[in-house]
DNA sequence: TAAGATATGAATATCACTATCAAAAAGGTA
DNA sequence: TACCTTTTTGATAGTGATATTCATATCTTA
């Protein structure tokens, strides 16, 4: 898969544009709408959140919800965008647009810290070597509580 | 918390009922019936999977489904079985008389493989502290194809 | 720019799960 | 054991997130 790292906006379009091409899907103000919106946003999304973003962004095009689920899917497939699924407090999106990383999660406030790391990367390598694995993918998360939700607890109490 | 996994069929069960009686609860035909089918059938089960499966060993329990789903709670709950999220596969639970462990999953047949790997906690121990975490818990699951589905692969075109 | 395709929004359906509620069962107590 | 109180149960209705349907709108390309 291609490395979307260090992606201009255009750049991003055009590799869009492509995808939706080769699978003879068209592209339409909605489409676009939702991939410019997730770009210059770079937080983790809703499904609901990004939709209710886009309509205030984009007013003219009257967008349904339907469109979002169903473009987010569509990226996600293309790998444009990536998801984490927090059980509780629902899925979330964020544009595949940076290196490769995973995900350190408040269980209290749901806060959301990125990091990454080379050393665990390559004993999950050997682990699914060891097991007769091609390894494609994996999903980390580390829950906890965050430094300013341990605050708040020494003080309710 | 506990660690059960050494622990014999009567010695959960022992636990159990002290858990029940520490918050009032009742012990069940139906919360056993649960507990034994999890325990004598070590894999990883939906709700609904789990829901069959006891229904066909316990036909005159004629258990609900909803019994299922409080059950399973109470047992998370309180640490006798464990669950992952499997996305688009569902939830999945497992009773928890094991050591800890992650998994490495087949996205072709689902097959699921329990792996522990002390060097990689350690680190995830380590990144929460960076960040000003106290960690609580975490989700590791890595995907790939498994040796099998590799094969069927280069028959199969 | 017309033809043939796909995409859209609104509404409806589905799915996994949760809440409600009357009836049943558990487990103290006498 | 019989009673009494409380919790549990199964059936069913409800929920929220996501998927599907369908008539209309929009895109693409010829």
């Amino acid at each position: 898969m291609k490395n979307f790292e260090t992606m201009s906006y255009d750049e991003l379009l055009k590799e869009f544009k492509g995808i939706l091409k080769a699978n003879a899907l068209k592209f339409t103000k909605q489409r676009e709408a939702i991939l410019s919106t997730l770009y210059n946003n770079p937080k983790h999304f809703t499904s609901e959140c990004l939709y209710l973003l886009v309509k205030q962004k984009h007013p003219e095009l009257n967008i349904g919800i339907a469109t979002v689920y169903r473009t987010l899917s569509l990226l996600e497939e293309n790998g444009l965008v990536s998801s984490i699924s927090l059980g509780a407090q629902g899925k979330k999106f964020e544009i595949a647009n940076k290196p490769h990383h995973d995900h350190l999660i408040c269980s209290e406030c749901g806060k959301i810290v990125e990091f990454e790391n080379e050393q665990i990367e390559r004993l999950q390598q050997q682990i699914a070597e060891e097991n007769g694995f091609i390894l494609t993918d994996h999903l980390m998360q580390l829950y906890g509580i965050c430094s300013e939700c341990q605050k708040k607890r020494t003080k309710g109490d």
